[in-house]
DNA sequence: CTCTTGGTTAGATAACTGTCAATATTGATC
DNA sequence: GATCAATATTGACAGTTATCTAACCAAGAG
């Protein structure tokens, strides 16, 4: 159940100031694949309970609560968030308890945010492709 | 043109990190509203494009080229940048100018932003609220 | 081993989205 | 005016997605 498969989740030219990466072809499609997962409201609560929960860490029964969804369908969002390497998971015992992956969010966060201070410019620019 | 209505821009109780606490219901339906726009390769390219133009804008004939896409295709993924609040145009002749709204980007940024921003990057978070 | 509780998976379906061809609109130029 | 070039809009269609119900799997407790 940890080990989960994060097609996203590449330990590339990850986290470097995105300044000027030659960038692959793949990576507009990565970028979007992450942000499409935050593309939805349920997602978004969800990912935001899970992150601000007490310990940085929830299970499904934690996350459900208030939601009004059917649990299969809070455990697709769940796992749609899994698979592009936002969530984690464990399971313990009888339950499952997911955490953010610090380093996703901030990938995402540096692609949106000007990363050069002096420029305030954006940080798209990588997204450029030759 | 350049007079669109922007549903999600809004002055809101904007921009805690979402590490914080949970989202509203509400506000996740806006983010996510824009997370969506962002959630497709085409439109990451085309708000790259964009934003690394010179001068800070560009217009539709620029964007299209290399892009293996239809005119109307192009036209219809800048719409849904515009509508949520990312992108603004404006008419100058016969061509259209399209450019970035900063503050939408940074708000998106601000909200992945860990709270706890230690280590670099500026926090504007409380600042961008509008 | 059986029951119960927590969670995921499978299948079905209605709604949405990306794309294109065709058409419309807008402004410049003749 | 008529015409052309640059964008936008419309309508259609295929592929995707969010949601549900039903069924299934995993782990404790009797």
């Amino acid at each position: 159940m940890s080990k989960q498969t994060q097609p996203t989740a590449k330990a590339e030219p990850c986290c470097t100031p995105l300044v000027r990466e030659p960038l692959t072809e793949d990576w507009a499609g990565d970028l979007a694949r992450m942000f499409k997962a935050l593309g939805d409201p349920v997602r978004l609560q969800l990912l935001s309970r899970v992150a601000s929960h007490a310990g940085g860490e929830a299970c499904v029964c934690d996350l459900s609560v208030g939601l009004n969804l059917t649990q299969p369908t809070i455990s697709h969002h769940l796992k749609v968030l899994r698979e592009t390497g936002l969530l984690q998971c464990e399971r313990r015992g009888t339950w499952v308890y997911y955490w953010v992956v610090p380093s996703a969010l901030a990938q995402l966060s540096a692609v949106l945010g000007s990363s050069d201070v002096s420029t305030s410019r954006l940080d798209l620019t990588a997204l450029v492709r030759a």
